[in-house]
DNA sequence: TGTTCTTCAACAATCATTGTAGATACGGAG
DNA sequence: CTCCGTATCTACAATGATTGTTGAAGAACA
């Protein structure tokens, strides 16, 4: 993701006009490794922005993941996640405990469909999760963590 | 998954109680490849029994879930996936336009997280989602499939 | 057959996300 | 610097998938 600043010029560039809420949103992502939920950008953005909507927080998201400075991550969390880290070479350890997104920047070269088991599907890209437990989920005497964003567990019925 | 007649038996020896609506819901996925929703699931099972409800599926592809019978799967088409191949090995190939998945049988042995580079994850399992076009979406002049199951496709805002 | 516990169907509720509408404010033209 | 057209803002309603609740019906077992 580009810095607050050259995002301004590139929103301004492509006819999209620029508002407080806005660079506060690119403010709150630059550098943000946690990959936040649309609500945890919200509840992010609010601490400067008092009355700043979710709507507001979802469309410039949105903006930005059609220009491509953040990928939109479906995990399985029961939220999307955002990216600031663009890097096609980069994948993700996700905990299913507490929801936790981190990524592993590692190359997986071999990760091309073998000839002819796409049997007609044109394959586009590639994403690998793993699964496991983060460390403070480790320590299983830790069920709630005292700081730290919470996520939205999908319960059992 | 097992068939219709050991699911039966697995249920009764687990203290689940057998149903014609269970067992219904057993006949459908044998051998399903389509990674069904619970939606989808619940309109096959509709043809033969009228008045089963959603939650009565929802119910019991949960339970087979539990006893390790399907997969849940999350590949970003808005709705879980419900998978009756259980076999770690294989991966899946997701069209972006219409939602389907399709399996790719195909081990990857260099999947393993490099080591150091999990930095205190634990690492249970890793999941490969191949996206791009399905056979049927290729042609770009089919934008409707005229037979076929329709995915709900989460639009642009 | 009767007892007990599970599961059923119908319905309401939840949660993330999207749609709507009128008020607001960005930013290029003058 | 001001004005105007248009994108964006906030508040609110609506959606769609999933989950919770409840009284009635059904399965297992003696
Ligand atoms: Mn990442
Ligand atoms: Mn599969
Ligand atoms: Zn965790
Ligand atoms: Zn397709």
């Amino acid at each position: 993701m580009k810095s607050p600043e050259e995002l301004t010029e590139l929103f301004r560039s492509t006819g999209r006009k620029v508002t407080a809420q806005r660079q506060c949103v690119f403010r709150v992502l630059q550098g943000d490794v946690t990959h936040p939920s649309a609500e945890t950008v919200h509840a992010l953005v609010s601490a400067e922005m008092e009355t700043i909507s979710l709507k507001t927080v979802y469309q410039t998201l949105y903006d930005l993941a059609e220009l491509g400075e953040i990928v939109s991550l479906d995990v399985g969390t029961g939220m999307t996640r955002f990216d600031p880290n663009t890097d096609d070479l980069h994948h993700h350890l996700v905990c299913r405990r507490c929801g936790s997104v981190r990524d592993l920047v590692a190359d997986f070269p071999q990760l091309r469909v073998p000839e002819g088991a796409e049997l007609g599907f044109e394959v586009g890209s590639a994403e690998i999760v793993f699964r496991g437990l983060c460390p403070d989920c480790r320590s299983a005497a830790a069920p709630e963590q005292t700081s730290g964003r919470r996520q939205t567990q999908r319960s059992r019925p």
